[in-house]
DNA sequence: AGCGACAATGTTGTGAACAATCCAGCCCCC
DNA sequence: GGGGGCTGGATTGTTCACAACATTGTCGCT
């Protein structure tokens, strides 16, 4: 119908084209516009993302099924406050999957692939000189896709990008170690040496080296966390929608 | 209590519909009672199930969510055919993760956990001696989601129970190889001397050896079912339900 | 005052009806 | 005879209203 409702966007974005609720939802969610344990109301989300509710209820299930959110059976929704514990296991996951990805990606990469891969270095390092730390990250992240799709696996791409979306909370910490982005970028440097070597067996371990290192790091941002707020981890937020 | 719904169960099924169609519709495709392409209708399975459109409805975004059908935007859904290039992807993160869990149960096993997957080993070779084929495979997967199990991994887990129920339609055939079940059964007493050991390391490299051969066994019957059926791979089943 | 039953409220789950869309067959025109 | 447009049926997508369920606040009883 008149889908156009105006105050449907009022939050700020213009004319979007009428984006999968279900992905608005997960950018809402990943990008921490709802709070852990916050309870999301179907009726709410409706309004707000000014869709009918049946497409908000297909999206969590589809959340649900990412393991974003946790529905309880007549209790309703609320996004998943991923634990540390969980946190490593998913850490653990993304080690095993990274680890394959970067073997095919040495055996299957072409010329191009290599320029590519070489291209997202040099800017990380201009990133680094720059203390531009968000921008790191990002390219960060573009290398490693990268990697994933030259490594042209979809099945483990996909599981991926899912686990990543889960624990994205706790990636934000693991840049704030001191020193950790200098070594991170040589890890990463040493990766692609490998792949432009053809090398599978050296970019295993190197991969491996790398995630080593991003699991240590990760759980000392989980430490540094708990020690800042020791209370959190009982804290029950439940900070319900109601105004 | 006996809620009204006189016309709910009135296909004469006595047994009230208890269990999730989701989980239904699943264990029908993954069985086989759905062939490949077969385009799933809503209205069909709503009768067939016993349950309104909306669970169905629900059920297939699930699937969809899983990988076992696909929905095209105004065409329905049709069970999944995953291709061999697919099987390959999923039998290599299932390398991956099962390896990963292999080095967590090595280093977590309890007594009685070796005793259960010796037990489950001992079961297998009573099955192998009777020639029994699908009580041996039964045992196989028994003896590695008891290890899943042990390894206490649940994200790692949950993605190989989903992968698995993608890629059961190419399992059968690598119990066909001549001599195969006498080698995996080697393989598994490796892997569980390992576990019983706590040796991580030689775990993950039994596990590797087991899977290398289990990849190369699939590849064997992909190549067996290509050549008896060569144009199985053109065939357009499109089974439709149309009567 | 403490406690258990009970109604009030809010939210999810479900089924039915309606609109939108796609597909196949058919007809008309060239 | 062939191709393009059209219509009818079938199927999906969406909305709506209502029932089922959980939570919470209240009232009466001990």
């Amino acid at each position: 119908m008149n889908n156009p409702a105006p105050s449907s966007d009022s939050d700020g974005c213009g004319i979007r084209p009428v984006t999968d609720p279900c992905d608005r939802l997960r950018e809402a969610i990943v990008s921490g516009e709802f709070q852990p344990n916050e309870r999301l109301v179907e009726a709410d989300l409706s309004v707000r993302l000014g869709v009918g509710r049946t497409a908000i209820r297909a999206a969590l299930a589809v959340l649900d099924q990412e393991g974003l959110i946790v529905r309880e059976p007549h209790r309703g929704a609320r996004v998943r406050l991923i634990s540390a514990r969980e946190a490593f296991e998913i850490e653990q996951v993304r080690n095993a999957l990274e680890r394959l990805l970067a073997r095919s990606a040495a055996t299957q990469a072409a010329s191009g692939d290599v320029a590519d891969l070489r291209e997202i270095v040099a800017a990380m390092h201009d990133r680094l000189r720059e203390d531009d730390s968000l921008g790191y990250m990002q390219l960060n992240a573009t290398l490693h896709r990268r990697i994933w799709k030259i490594s042209d696996n979809q099945v483990a791409t996909k599981m991926l990008v899912t686990l990543k979306s889960q624990s994205i909370r706790f990636q934000y910490g693991t840049i704030l170690r001191p020193g950790r982005p200098e070594q991170s970028l040589q890890e990463h440097e040493k990766i692609v040496a490998a792949i432009a070597a053809h090398d599978p067996a050296a970019c295993d371990s190197a991969m491996a080296e790398h995630l080593g290192h991003v699991l240590e790091t990760l759980q000392w941002a989980i430490e540094a966390q708990e020690r800042e707020r020791p209370w959190s981890a009982l804290r029950e937020p439940a900070v319900g929608g109601r105004t």
